[in-house]
DNA sequence: CTTGGAAAGTCAACAAGGCTGACGTAAATT
DNA sequence: AATTTACGTCAGCCTTGTTGACTTTCCAAG
């Protein structure tokens, strides 16, 4: 039948083939992904992990740490770690919460502010270079599959950094 | 001019906030995309490298040692480790170079083929759901933006992979 | 007002998987 | 014969993840 068909060649980009490369081009493109900032942090006494919580505090500033902790994805020892060093050089600051003393509202300090320019700008760098020589179109369906690819509940987190967007 | 003008409306998905847009969304789909393996490997002794490593063997079967460490990017002493412990339980074989003595190519034994196939299982199942959910557009420009992402000698690695292929 | 539990912080110990440096051995190359 | 290459290995270190146990603070419900 022509239905038959015309699904069937539609699907021609499900192949086992097809879907290798896609994991071998996640594999090396995050490798790229990560090269810039690594190379930044390298000589600092910090890591990836110091960056990624650096970039999400920038990101919603006076966020918890519980909050933190779901975003990240890690134990909270692992990230008190990163934390602690990231507000004992003065990077990030953590004030008792308003109207929750338990909790701690973290911020970035103007030196820490000054190393997330500095980190995100690399990072942008790179992927400003990859959506101009791919074009608009090819990056809105960069996009539409990294989204896809998620877990539910990460897509969630995604989504909800998206809010107050235009 | 009519030139300036396209050029300036199309380059709107190359602000800031698209950029950081783009950066989230690797980093959120990453952890999708190693999810599923490495829930299969805890409780195994295996990890995340030896995954890799698996994955490149059975990719070219073959290949040496020092093809590997250029693919992977880690030290000798990182991979040997690894390398060790899945010839050890059986799941590599690494036979004694033919024309030139001093290398070793690595192989799946039936046993490393059947690991193999239950991680890429898993890790191709999720990749096809986000395919199929995104379309064949979505997953061109997905192929496109990761590619442009890499660093060149990751490029070169990515695309000789493709060598052979139809 | 008391108490139960949530939020946060901390200590200790451990594992995976990176790294460097040093050294050894076999084989190829010069 | 000497050098270089490919590989393996020992030893030690670092980052970043983990569990488990415990304390302090503090909100909220009984």
């Amino acid at each position: 039948m022509a239905e038959g068909n015309a699904g069937g060649e539609s699907l021609l980009f499900l192949t086992d083939e097809q879907l290798r490369k896609g994991i071998e081009a996640m594999f090396f493109a995050y490798r790229g992904f990560t090269a810039d900032p690594d190379r930044i942090l390298e000589g600092m006494d910090y890591g990836r992990a110091h960056h990624r919580a650096i970039h999400f505090i920038h990101r919603s500033p006076g966020t918890t740490v519980s909050n933190l902790l779901s975003i990240l994805g890690v134990t909270k020892q692992s990230l008190n770690r990163v934390l602690r060093s990231l507000i004992d050089d003065g990077l990030v600051e953590a004030r008792v919460g308003r109207s929750d003393k338990r909790e701690r509202n973290l911020y970035l300090t103007a030196k820490g502010q000054e190393l997330e320019r500095q980190l995100s700008d690399a990072q942008r760098a790179r992927m400003r270079a990859a959506y101009r020589a791919a074009g608009p179109a090819a990056v809105q369906g960069f996009r539409t599959v990294l989204e896809a690819m998620m877990d539910p509940e990460m897509r969630r987190q995604y989504q909800s950094l998206r809010e107050g967007e235009k």
